[in-house]
DNA sequence: CGAAAAACCGACCGGTCGGTCGGTATAAGT
DNA sequence: ACTTATACCGACCGACCGGTCGGTTTTTCG
């Protein structure tokens, strides 16, 4: 039957129309764009896929699991609050950057395009990642004021928008030849969210 | 001659068009929405400016202009480094909430579909401001320093894209209903920001 | 090998887009 | 009142868009 497992074609897809969403933009980019990156007719694509619509909204929620496996989950298993916090900037930030994870990417910039019952789907899933944002700087607020007696006047929510917003804002600016590199980026961004949510 | 001074027509334009832009999107918004949105024919509003691309220029153009004027400006008029960081941190949050000021939005959200000649001459003004906000926290870490004797470990390079990236995601999650409101938001950035770059 | 199913092609459709153009209405200058 | 330049209209154009469909190739299974 198929000469290549549906899956597989089908997150091809998904990786090759990312791909060329991020460099051009959702709108900018044809079906037939997608279709010839693959060396495919367009007619071909559909056969995938039932609308541009769907690879798109395929492609946040994809980003919205590739956070989950390489961000929340691995945050999770850290028991030390200050640890889990310096662990969430790192890999947050390292999925913002990473070239593979293209995904992100469009899911941070694409929102209107998406039909408002999909974008709602989209959007529960963000308001629940800036919770478990919000909680883990609580955690750390609670454990700094009962050690050392910090003051942590800064709201966890202000202060997870905050820390999500400067993470989020990366890809608008961040050129990998740059003379900010990531490696740089990470500690950088960890000092000054750890000073801010402490002051 | 005109029945009306043809500098108004068009500023009358591109505010139209921006509040239709940062609503729709620049690609979903076609140009017989915004000459109906003025109750003008295509015919019409081509007869203000040449070309779509024309308009999204002069309305990103123009949310530099408000930057300079309503932020850069009066920072630059007061003296002590401190009262001009927190200015600015102040400022520019209004700015990116201002319901007047849509251009800016648009701005920040829109730089795919301008041309590359056009999106470069933009991009050369918003470096500028980048660098005009890494001064004001050098001057800061600087003054604290000799007074305080405070560490000041992060760069100020990579502080001042925290801070831009905090405040211009603001307009993706920003509800004016939401309980983090505009006034509540400005002291928290404040905090937040001093105690990241002292830290 | 042969059959069935999945993969794929390419021509095609209705619709919309940015943009054009010839002509008309409007208003100011004299 | 007549000229003149601007403001404006609305029909129109070619291109391209997302999406469809009948038919063909390719692959897998028995």
């Amino acid at each position: 039957m198929p000469r290549e497992a549906p899956v597989d074609s089908r997150q091809e897809i998904l990786r090759t129309a990312a791909r060329l969403f991020q460099q051009r933009g959702y709108d900018a980019t044809s079906m037939n764009d997608v279709a010839a990156a693959l060396k495919l007719s367009k007619g071909g694509l559909y056969h995938h896929f039932q609308s541009k619509d769907e690879i798109l909204f395929e492609i946040m929620n994809h980003a919205m699991e590739i956070t989950q496996e390489l961000v929340i989950a691995p945050v999770r298993r850290i028991a030390d609050p200050e640890e889990r916090l310096r662990a969430l900037i790192r890999l947050h930030i390292e999925v913002v950057l990473s070239p593979r994870d293209r995904e992100i990417t469009v899911m941070l910039h694409e929102n209107h395009p998406l039909p408002p019952t999909l974008r709602k789907r989209i959007n529960t899933r963000k308001k629940e990642y800036i919770h478990f944002v919000e909680g883990l700087i609580t955690d750390v607020q609670a454990s700094a004021q009962r050690s050392r007696h910090a003051k942590c006047a800064v709201s966890p929510r202000a202060a997870a928008f905050a820390l999500l917003g400067m993470i989020n804002w990366i890809y608008q600016w961040y050129k990998p030849e740059g003379d900010l590199q990531a490696n740089n980026l990470v500690p950088q961004f960890t000092e000054l969210i750890f000073g801010g949510i402490m002051a």
